[in-house]
DNA sequence: CAAGTATATGAGTATATGCTCATATAACAA
DNA sequence: TTGTTATATGAGCATATACTCATATACTTG
């Protein structure tokens, strides 16, 4: 059995730029809406009381990154969940956060 | 079956800044040396063949998130993996970018 | 104690990107 | 065509952070 081999370089940009994406409060409350189902752009705007250029923004850097899919309907467009793996990666980085939470929680008891 | 609850800001916060951690090409690379095993800091330095104070601040930055543990001895300063969904979290995102790769090969296939 | 080695950190710079305001585009209606 | 609505985008500003250089700290040895 060999050890495995490091990802190239390029990977690794691949990798950070796909965590990058996912590093904004916004841009998760907004793939938190879409786990909910397919929405326009004013619903969203209104759910996550953002303004319409920002989430428009926000909205775009996710559908370049091929996490979210884009459906134009009459003046309305259409975005949701394209990438499968979006919700199991939140899952996990939030039971993740809440094992380190608690464990904290328990330094202050006894 | 009521649905979920959005997570609250506070929370949406933690969960970006977990992402932003990793959204470092350097940082991923560390990562990656230590899924072979707990490593001083100068090994850290040439795998990654980064400057030694670059080095530093990243696993600064790695261990202050919890993802990384610390430990001295002697002069030198062992750094290991701290938390066990760093390795699935990884795989999910490449399996993820894989995917997307080969789906866009394709395009240019027939 | 002084000298040497491994690691950490203060200061400064450069770059990236999130936000807002204003305006542009696109689709539909009258 | 003109007007209206939904979304996208250009420009500019403000902030965050990755990097380097120099230096500080911590530990060991003589």
């Amino acid at each position: 059995m060999a050890k495995k081999a490091p990802l190239p370089d390029s990977a690794l940009e691949l990798v950070a730029r796909r965590f990058a994406v996912l590093a904004e409060p916004m841009r998760l409350r907004l793939i938190q809406a879409l786990f909910d189902g397919e929405k326009p752009v004013n619903a969203l705007v209104e759910i996550t009381r953002g303004t319409q250029a920002n989430i428009s923004r926000h909205l775009q850097t996710l559908t370049h990154a091929h996490l979210l899919s884009r459906r134009k309907e009459g003046l309305q467009v259409f975005y949701a969940i394209a990438d499968p793996t979006l919700m199991p990666l939140c899952e996990l980085v939030c039971g993740s956060l809440e094992k380190q939470l608690t464990k904290q929680a328990g330094v202050m008891k006894r």
